[in-house]
DNA sequence: GTCTATACGCTGATAGAC
DNA sequence: GTCTATCAGCGTATAGAC
């Protein structure tokens, strides 16, 4: 797998080096506005390597997306291999998303932020990529084992994790200047209790 | 204002129809995969007139950014208008933008959806943007008033809109074949009153 | 596998007639 | 204001040496 830090970029071999620099260009650019020689000047690599290894500037895009989206898949797979109650599993993902914004933050921003569909015409758009899916996919198992209400997979799916990205895209537009953990409590209990005044939901129990 | 239909296309004026004509491009194909050639020709005006009247294609797409924009202000300050409560005022604005994404599609697409960065430089990030910023005040205003619970106003605000902008963006991206408005009483339950299982709720009730 | 130099197409932009 | 013809620059991709 490949795990990217841009201080030891320069030790990298060169598929890993290549791929390492595209996404922070990419990231911090946009797809378009970084050129092969770009890419290439800041990787120390020459044109004739990315061609090789990638065969293109779509090619790199393309593996990166596929690295990425396997380095989501095992984050969620990781929780589910934990066998966590289901709400405590939802827990955990948000969780770890929130970390990940922080520590990897150019990762969650290529897989969230690109409307890859632009550059990357072959491939499904990203909600419905298999991280997604088994998102959805273990809600529906939640609604099943009755800890969480039934209804349209997509409402309840958007409805626990909505909030959540909503907040990740904030804070990585830079719109939130606070890291996303300090935040996760008070969104968990918004999103499991709803959005009623305390006071209410008190007198009512 | 300028109200954007295909049909009628042909008979708008010059300035009105190459705006319509970009927004339609832009949101179906991306900003960087549309030429000014592409415009001119659909739009049936020539490169002379794009250029007289936007000054080039980041013109173009900057105009339609300030159109839409205020279209959206103006959706939100009409519901304030109304003097709902606010409980009320968000589920409006939810309802109207669930409306406005099947009527008005490419709109709300190029709105959203757009990385706005990475071809308009100078302009803020969208979430930053006034009709957000206008949403993130109602719930400010709702927290003083009592209406709804205490707490950081994004984590609120996301927390509230959170779900709503991920169902748009599922339809947008055609994974969810179901219009909006369908799904709406059931995402308002979800909000207010959480992802709790309803018989738990019932009972604590 | 890695590199450099080069070719070619596309795109944004301009000039100048009407 | 609208148009067409044309230019200059950039960015992808290739060819061929090492």
């Amino acid at each position: 797998m490949l795990h990217l830090k841009k201080a030891a970029t320069q030790d990298l071999p060169v598929y890993d080096r290549i791929l390492s620099t595209a996404l922070d260009l990419f990231v911090e650019r946009g797809y378009h506005n970084v050129s092969i020689h770009d890419i290439q000047k800041l990787a120390n690599v020459s044109i004739g390597s990315i061609y090789n290894h990638f065969g293109g500037k779509e090619g790199v895009a393309k593996a990166l997306y596929y690295h990425l989206i396997r380095e989501m898949e095992e984050l969620v797979a990781d929780v589910i291999d934990e066998n966590l109650s289901f709400r405590e599993s939802c827990n955990r993902i948000i969780s770890l998303l929130f970390e990940y914004t922080e520590s990897k933050r150019n990762i969650v921003a290529y897989v969230l932020h690109a409307k890859h569909q632009e550059f990357l015409p072959d491939e499904p758009p990203i909600c419905s990529s298999t991280p997604f899916k088994t998102m959805r996919n273990i809600v529906q198992r939640g609604m099943e084992s009755g800890e969480i209400r039934e209804g349209d997979p997509w409402v309840v799916a958007s409805g626990i994790f909505g909030g959540a990205i909503r907040l990740i895209h904030l804070r990585l537009d830079g719109v939130l200047n606070v890291p996303l953990p300090e935040l996760y409590d008070e969104l968990i209990d918004c999103m499991w209790h709803g959005m009623e005044p305390i006071s209410i939901q008190e007198s009512v129990a």
